[in-house]
RNA sequence: GGUCCCAUAGCUCAACUGGAUAGAGCAACUGCCUUCUAAGCAGUAGGUUACAGGUUCGAUUCCUGUUGGGAUCACCA
């Protein structure tokens, strides 16, 4: 809490006191509306309930009594029962000094807790598309967001690297991959194995006979081929591990060159291969509890009926493990490997139900860590025409969108003719930075809990509420500064004395700097990368704005002028850290 | 059918967790580059917050119902 809100609280309760002897415990500030004077509220209702009074007569009497005794309240106003209230400039001047000193300023302290962010989790039988992209940026923005409020992060992925789907792309391989690789057809690792799972869905869905179109799992040689090869992997045959490894060793290359290009990274990886048998203990464990029971056919269940949901089967009655044992086993693994306070899974919303089952067997298991577990549960990215389905072609490939992106951050660039002291490498590194910056904020700008839009007839917006507006304002910052330097400008000490009345885009911006380290604590809070973006925009906005407003250079005093210097740079410190959290670079000029 | 989620401007999204006259961007229309980067600024227009009730000083937000959309309910992962 800032000293503004601290003062403003101790003397409303001390007005309350003075005026009605009654100490009131609990009072609550929020921003004012931006259609009143003033940047901080008071709503009475509550107050004038509690005190007997009006709330327009309180709400008087409590402004008369702040603007004479706090010290820092210039001015009110009250509308019907809102209380708003116009601080002295000189504080929120001393408020910028202090934000500028602070080298920290925004982030908090360590807190000594560990979290680990597990995200991505791809499978290795066809490449990342857009819904992917949501899941990693999510995944690595929400890591930053934790480190910045004083978390000790550990970012990890789970690999579901092996599993029938995996059999099928290697059969189609087998049958019709001539030997090809990744260098011999010129097509990146993870595209070409996704090629031949679709090629297995065609052959597959050839093999179907008429008889079986209304069964929902069609037995068909290739399917049972598909199978069989599952088994062969399981006893380890080495012809099949060679051919899995062969062909998921090409996937990673092309994962990794993906998250490369997008400036994501894991701390640690597991590998599903390796973990799959895991939670088969748990399953004894939570027998011996009482917790699971057996059916007459062996398989193991629990019941989860009370809890309004279902039963649901942990061990098959051939004794194999199912998806919910894996994701107990690792559980209990993640858990054992760092010792954890929190554990956020950046999973779809479509798992709701598996998370929520998930969850609540951890916590009838008596884990301690069962409180710190969070389905970071996202929406589907749709196109107009509705979900995308990757066997159907219909996705839009992660690949092929970062390199339009790339295109059009270049064709801009180049139209807008401001490039050209580049060197050809300092000009792909701008696009990349626009490029990437454009569809990372894109993603992250929406609600993570609700499903999204995307139109690849008017793919993401470059002007506007984007990256690359607020990408401009820090290099147009920047530009501002060089030119300081070259003039002498000193932004290093500023007459405050001198500077007494502030103009109104300048108060704005202020103000919206200084609540940074609020909005960092938000996001986190809410795990929503999207108050970052929103926040990040709104200080673009209100720069651009100060900008076309407040001349810098030809400002009426030394001291405006060194003040305006300084604000600027504050505001490219802010609009870097802000992008920072979104995993979004910014260039020092465009 | 059970459970869960969603519905806000023509389009894509906000709305400080129950607050004021519901805000931005895109698209449309008006102005503004011989002065610090116009990927910009200022303005006009655009809304019965799906619908019907309820709770209260006050509802896009909470409750009930209706309609429409999505997810999930596998001895798949």
């Amino acid at each position: 809490m800032s000293f503004i809100e601290q003062n403003l609280i101790q003397n409303i309760q001390a007005a309350t006191e003075a005026l009605y002897h009654k100490k009131v415990e609990k009072i609550i500030l929020q921003a004012t509306n931006a259609n009143f004077e003033g940047s901080h509220t008071l709503v009475t209702f509550g107050l004038a309930k509690e005190l007997g009074q009006s709330p327009e007569s309180l709400a008087q009497a409590i402004g008369q009594y702040l603007v004479e005794k706090s010290g820092i309240v210039t001015q009110f106003n009250v509308a019907k029962g809102f209380l708003n209230l116009t601080i002295n400039d000189q504080v929120w001047l001393q408020v910028f000094n202090q934000m500028r000193t602070d080298k920290n300023f925004g982030y908090a302290p360590q807190n000594g807790q560990r979290v680990m962010v597990e995200y991505s989790s791809p499978n290795t039988n066809k490449p990342l598309h857009l819904g992917h992209l949501r899941n990693i940026f999510l995944g690595w923005s929400m890591a930053k967001i934790l480190e910045a409020n004083g978390y000790e992060v550990s970012k990890t992925c789970i690999v579901n690297d092996r599993g029938i789907h995996i059999c099928k792309s290697m059969l189609a391989y087998q049958k019709l991959g001539e030997g090809e690789t990744p260098e011999t057809a010129g097509i990146k690792g993870d595209h070409l194995v996704g090629k031949y799972y679709v090629e297995f869905d065609k052959l597959h869905k050839s093999q179907i006979k008429p008889e079986q179109t209304n069964e929902k799992n069609p037995a068909t040689p290739a399917l049972q081929e598909a199978e069989q090869l599952l088994i062969q992997w399981e006893k380890g045959d080495s012809a099949t591990v060679d051919l899995w490894k062969k062909m998921n060793g090409w996937v990673y290359a092309g994962f990794n060159e993906t998250y490369q290009k997008v400036g994501v990274s894991f701390d640690k990886t597991y590998y599903e291969s390796d973990t799959y048998l895991l939670g088969k203990d748990i399953v004894q464990e939570g027998l011996d509890k009482g917790v699971f029971y057996r059916a007459e056919d062996t398989s193991v269940w629990i019941d989860l009926t009370a809890e309004k949901l279902d039963k649901k089967i942990l061990l098959r009655s051939n004794g194999t493990s199912v998806y919910m044992t894996q994701d107990l086993g690792t559980a209990d693994l993640k858990y054992a490997d760092y010792q954890l306070d929190k554990s956020i899974y950046v999973v779809g919303n479509e798992q709701d139900y598996h998370f929520k089952v998930l969850f609540k067997i951890l916590d009838k298991l008596g884990r301690s860590y069962a409180p710190g577990l969070y389905h970071l549960s996202y929406g589907m990215v749709e196109l107009p025409e509705g979900k995308m389905k990757s066997r159907e072609g219909t996705v839009v490939d992660a690949d092929d969108l970062l390199a339009e992106m790339l295109k059009i951050a270049q064709e801009k660039t180049d139209e807008l003719g401001k490039t050209d002291d580049f060197t050809p490498e300092e000009l792909q590194k701008l696009y990349h930075i626009i490029g990437t910056g454009a569809i990372k904020y894109f993603l992250l700008k929406v609600d993570p809990k609700k499903k999204m839009l995307f139109n690849p007839q008017e793919s993401v917006d470059f002007q506007g509420d984007a990256a690359p507006f607020i990408q401009y304002n820090f290099a147009r910052i920047n530009s501002i500064l060089r030119k300081a330097k070259q003039l002498n400008v000193s932004s290093q000490v500023i007459d405050y004395q001198a500077y007494t009345q502030l103009h109104s885009a300048e108060n704005h911006l202020l103000q919206l700097l200084a609540s940074l380290p609020a909005k960092i604590k938000e996001a986190a809070e809410g795990y929503a990368p999207s108050v970052i973006a929103q926040y990040a925009y709104e200080v673009a906005k209100g720069y651009s704005k100060f900008f076309a407003e407040c001349s810098i250079f030809n400002a009426e005093t030394e001291a405006a002028k060194s003040f305006r210097v300084a604000l600027s740079a504050m505001t490219a410190q802010v609009i870097q850290k802000a992008m920072d959290l979104l995993g979004i670079d910014v260039p020092e000029k465009m």
